[in-house]
DNA sequence: TTTGTGACCGTAA
DNA sequence: ATTACGGCCACAA
């Protein structure tokens, strides 16, 4: 039984994602303490909705593609956002190498947001 | 109660 | 590069 709390720890991470960079569902539900639950991830996403003002386009699957089927808007919409934070696409895929969000990064160089 | 379905993922072939 | 498979597990039918 997922507990709200769960989906707390959830929206606290995607709360997190700075602005330019990109993380994977798999990540966040690690990094919310619940390894192995991306699925998780995206129904609190889909529960959550635009209420909640995530920053929701930041979170890729893994493979760096939008988790959302060619041609839909939604998939259009988290392109054209990361392409307004300068998040490079290639072929429809984010190169995560480039671009996956590090926590440590924040810790080491300071809270500034790209 | 069982079954199918996802804003998913890692591994292996 | 792709496909397949097993894990994942709340939710709805």
């Amino acid at each position: 039984m997922p507990s709200s709390d769960d989906y707390d720890k959830i929206v606290a991470v995607i709360r997190q994602i700075p602005v330019g960079r990109v993380t994977s569902y798999g990540q966040v539900a690690e990094l919310a303490g619940l390894p192995g639950r991306a699925r998780m991830v995206g129904r609190a996403l889909r529960i959550a909705g635009p209420e909640l003002q995530l920053p929701w386009h930041r979170v890729l699957r893994a493979s760096g593609q939008s988790a959302f089927p060619a041609g839909t808007t939604a998939r259009d919409k988290q392109h054209q956002r990361l392409a307004d934070e300068g998040v490079l696409m290639i072929n429809g895929r984010v190169d995560l190498r480039r671009f996956r969000w590090d926590p440590l990064d924040q810790l080491l160089w300071g809270p500034e947001r790209l």
